[in-house]
DNA sequence: TGAATAGTGTCTTTCAGACAATATGCC
DNA sequence: GGCATATTGTCTGAAAGACACTATTCA
């Protein structure tokens, strides 16, 4: 490989102004467990490229918006809350990955507790559908990539911080908090060890409810503590 | 908070040109171990803003600069090498974070084995300084930001990938890669515990050499494995 | 009293961590 | 033989994982 084409910060205009620049746009992943699935809310495309395909919501940005200000935006606008877990996710710049031109896409995602959302209270911008992240079709441009990717991340950190908090309402069930790690990492887990497991961390602890679901006995209900905490040292 | 001031794709420009659009830059923060050190090289800012402050290697891009191209590109100018491990880490977007206008910068990171360097026979460009983390001055724009960040990613990804690895030559000894696990997590470890764990995780194994240096045993010399592991499943 | 889910304890195995003596090559 | 680093094993405590029965409420 020889070394004639390269960028280099002395040959580039000074100017900000004389760049020729990439368009860069927000994309936010809304994930959400619903029947025992985690699923991811997209949006049927209203246009060219990609018309009908389903994809994740976003928009362009233009040079004054700030970043996760936009994510939130977008995220208000599919699901009519605020205040839910953000995250960064990656930015993907594939040259070709919008046949518009060149657009770079910050991925963020945001993990929202099943019962907060009310899809038909959401302003009806553009609907949303919670789609399986498992039965996913073709999306829209590299979208099947995006979530793939969010869906990795989501797993690994299930292992070592309290995100399962954020798809969770406040108060919850041992056996709902059980159900996120179960669909999540599609596994099945000890009902004993896990309890046991969640309790001696202790970012849990039990409120004086009770949730009475049918003919049973009722389960005590539990929050997560709000001091922070860090489950690995 | 009212809904009334929010992106919306439905009223932004249809074609990528009316966009107003950031500036995006490319930066690339390049790791290795020196003197028993986590450094990190640095270059001194030819012109405002920031002249003369040390800062993070990189580069405007245009629009048709792929991403990790002009990061593998940048980090050939400062080092002269290929082939290195490089990792997208984190976009950084705040508004005010460059005083000439909006630039939001995709920052990579890049690990190096401290004996594969030769800053000497790097292109002269601008030439780079390894700089120890933990005694940096105040860099240029949110540039210790950065490399904290950084730093934290290194730290964690020590734990649970094979990332060591590149932070070292093709064969070295134990006391080698335990130095870069003390050096990055600023611990000390119990030399038959850490033999122990690294040999049951299948991830090294012996070669036939042995490294003759000094007056006493000489050490064997290990390699990673080739094939692809997972550390925890 | 039957159905349905909640809640609980023991044993075994594995792994992390503390700890010190011998081996080898060079001078 | 002295020096410097390399190499090796045991014990203990903690945590993970396998495993099954009792408790409570409502219909």
């Amino acid at each position: 490989m020889n070394n004639t084409k390269i960028l280099s910060t002395e040959t580039l205009p000074r100017n900000l102004e004389e760049l020729q620049k990439p368009a860069i746009s927000i994309q936010v992943l809304i994930f959400s467990i619903k029947n025992n699935e985690l699923t991811v809310a997209l949006i049927k495309r209203p246009r060219e490229p990609f018309l009908n395909f389903w994809s994740i919501p976003g928009d362009m940005i233009e040079e004054k918006d700030p970043l996760e200000a936009a994510a939130r935006s977008i995220l208000f606008r599919k699901t009519g809350i605020h205040d839910v877990y953000l995250e960064q996710l990656y930015t993907f710049g594939d040259v070709n990955r919008d046949p518009r031109g060149r657009v770079i896409t910050i991925a963020y995602f945001a993990l929202i507790p099943h019962d907060s959302i009310d899809l038909a209270k959401a302003p009806p911008t553009l609907k949303a559908s919670w789609i399986n992240v498992d039965s996913l079709p073709t999306l829209a441009f590299d979208h099947n990539k995006i979530i793939r990717y969010a869906v990795e991340r989501i797993k690994a950190k299930l292992l070592y911080s309290d995100i399962a908090k954020s798809l969770l309402p406040e108060k919850f069930r041992l056996t709902q908090l059980q159900k996120v790690y179960e669909v999540i990492l599609k596994t099945s887990l000890d009902k004993r060890n896990f309890r046991k497991k969640m309790l001696s961390l202790n970012i849990i602890e039990p409120t004086d409810d009770t949730y009475v679901g049918g003919s049973h006995r009722p389960a005590r209900l539990f929050r997560f503590c709000t001091k922070e905490i860090v489950i690995f040292e």
